[in-house]
RNA sequence: GCGCCUGUAGCUCAGUCGGAUAGAGCAACUGCCUUCUAAGCAGUGGGCCAGGGGUUCGAAUCCCUUCAGGCGCGCCA
């Protein structure tokens, strides 16, 4: 609805010979209407007018003027729209009947994209940090794709380093344990309760075949076993957290196929590399970056940058018109070399957008609990599943900007469980589900309810929530935008209380059958959003609760 | 020391790239279930938008500065 606004006001507004101006709008308190422009105020200064007296001659210029009820100048200088009924109403009903293909303006046009999230190391479980960017990127990756991109949901494993390495040793150190025998257990090596359980399960298949051997000589087998079951538990973890990836990109596959060397020929074939005291050196500062950034060490070893590089390299070749990494806000410092690497390869800064997701805090009961993988200290993702639900832990960090920190009380988020606004909002679905079930047993047909009277909803509540509706298309599309999934979740708590209340003062099913089909259809739309809302974000949409 | 993020109601957080009287949930208190689901509804209270300067018709929002918290600054991964 706003969009048609736009475009008689930028008839209007051109009419006037004001040239290209960008309108804005905002949704105002309801009494001054449904839309509302302060463009007035911006062109007052370049027409020297004052901004009442524009406002005027925009409104005077406005042809359209069957599709508002009014149209009011008010206060400094705003133009305050109210739509006609009529026109609501031929909305609404194209809402119904095209459902997603109203909602949805196709702004991605079948451009690829791709997105990278959560790529914790294979190291140990996933904790509650790396939830919060699973369920980020998988809605950032649902509201990109319903946007009419082509998405392409990766996840990174670093099973390369010398980090799945030590996880191998300290599982064989376990391993020796295990069996009795004196093994010292690496002073940085990993702790978790989950390193004896690898021990065991190697202990239980293969008994003591390995006891006689070094380190050196069975760390292939423990490394590799090791990080193999942890990305397994990984990928468990994230299937029942209900979030999918399209692909697993390991790095040791870029090592096998020697993409590795590739890149680092490429940047050097482009004059981006340079030797200094017997290492290899990326000129990172050609492109903004604080200093330059070591390839590979002097002793041969190439960097967990090198890595990156050829990572990187890799998304572009393949053709991704957008790539999006998804980071802990703790690797914010990694983003300037990066886009240093995306630069030096040819591509524009803006190919590549890193959005960092703050840090979790974990409290319980208002105290902080420590959260160190080495040290075998966190509370796992899978914990919080089974303590407080998928869906609640996932609506909880979906009600947060991505960049602001989070704090995430286990009491708390178990406490208000009965009333967290997850429900509220599931709730309503459920409700709307129940509502057309009693009216089926009514024997009311619930077909074709975009045909049904509209004009017989005459309550403030339904005009409000229709118009709640109608503004979906514009939310959806800014949180698309900005990147910003929760827009959604603040957009379906508004609509769902508008419904709540709407439910408890007027009744949907009655006898008046023109009525209630009237109603059903406002249900129906209400529906529509509420799904389509829900599954962006990764919800659940039950039918009963 | 330098860089990034954050500071809004008792708590957790929104605030639509500068707009009208700053919002929601939770917590607290008072009421509402013979009627489509009470995970609901109606109502009450609650704020020097961390502090101070500036920019302009107009600032929670932009600039400067101070304070507080978090994170990052290796030939580590």
């Amino acid at each position: 609805m706003e969009r048609y606004a736009k475009e008689i006001v930028e008839k209007a507004v051109r009419s006037l010979g004001a040239g290209q101006v960008d309108i804005e709008f905002e949704v105002p308190r309801e009494e001054f209407g449904d839309l509302a422009t302060p463009v007035a105020m911006a062109l007052s200064k370049l027409l020297r007018k004052a901004p009442r007296k524009v406002a005027e001659e925009i409104v005077g210029a406005i042809e359209e003027k069957e599709v508002f009820e009014r149209i009011d100048i008010a206060g400094p200088g705003y133009i305050n729209f109210a739509f006609s009924k009529k026109y609501l109403i031929s909305l609404t009903k194209e809402l119904i009947s095209l459902k997603e293909k109203f909602i949805r303006r196709d702004t991605g046009k079948g451009m690829r994209v791709q997105v990278e999230f959560v790529s914790a190391n294979p190291t140990g479980p996933l904790h509650l940090g790396h939830g919060r960017g699973a369920a980020v990127g998988a809605a950032l990756s649902n509201l990109l794709e319903a946007a009419g991109y082509s998405v392409e949901r990766e996840y990174y494993i670093n099973d390369a380093g010398r980090q799945v390495k030590l996880l191998g040793l300290s599982v064989f150190a376990k391993y020796q344990q295990q069996l009795g025998l004196e093994y010292p257990f690496p002073e940085d090596g990993y702790r978790g309760a989950y390193v004896e359980d690898l021990a065991g399960k190697i202990v239980a298949g293969h008994g003591s075949r390995y006891s006689e051997m070094s380190f050196q000589e069975a760390q292939d087998f423990f490394t590799d076993f090791s990080y193999k079951e942890m990305l397994l538990e990984i990928e468990k973890d994230l299937k029942d957290f209900g979030i999918v990836f399209n692909t697993w990109q390991s790095e040791r596959e870029l090592y096998a196929k020697h993409e590795i060397e590739k890149a680092i020929d490429d940047l050097m074939l482009r004059g981006r590399t340079y030797d200094k005291d017997g290492a290899l050196w990326f000129k990172a500062t050609d492109f903004g970056d604080d200093k330059d950034r070591v390839i590979r060490k002097s002793d041969g070893e190439l960097t967990y940058f090198a890595s990156d590089i050829a990572y990187h390299r890799k998304k572009i070749e393949k053709g991704f018109a957008e790539i999006i990494d998804i980071w802990g806000a703790d690797h914010h410092g990694y983003i300037s070399r990066l886009k240093a690497v995306i630069q030096a390869l040819g591509y524009g800064p803006e190919h590549l957008t890193v959005l960092l997701v703050q840090m979790v805090s974990l409290l319980r009961g208002g105290k902080p609990v420590q959260m160190s993988k080495r040290a075998g200290e966190f509370v796992t993702l899978r914990e919080v599943m089974d303590e407080v639900g998928s869906d609640t832990a996932k609506f909880i960090f979906l009600t947060r900007r991505p960049d602001s920190h989070l704090e995430f009380d286990l009491e708390v988020a178990k406490e208000q469980s009965a009333e967290n606004p997850v429900f509220y909002v599931q709730y309503a679905n459920a409700r709307i589900n129940s509502i057309f079930k009693n009216a089926k047993e009514k024997g009311i047909d619930v077909s074709g309810l975009e045909g049904s009277d509209f004009s017989l909803l005459s309550a403030g509540e339904e005009m409000r929530i229709l118009k709640k509706l109608l503004a979906y298309p514009r939310v959806f599309e800014s949180a698309a935008v900005s990147h910003e999934p929760h827009r959604i979740t603040f957009y379906l708590q508004e609509l769902t209380g508008l419904f709540h209340p709407y439910y408890n003062k007027y009744r949907i099913v009655t006898d008046e059958t023109e009525l209630t089909r009237a109603r059903l259809a406002l249900c129906e739309g209400v529906r529509i959003v509420l799904k389509d809302g829900l599954g962006i974000l990764g919800l659940t949409a039950p039918e009963k609760m």
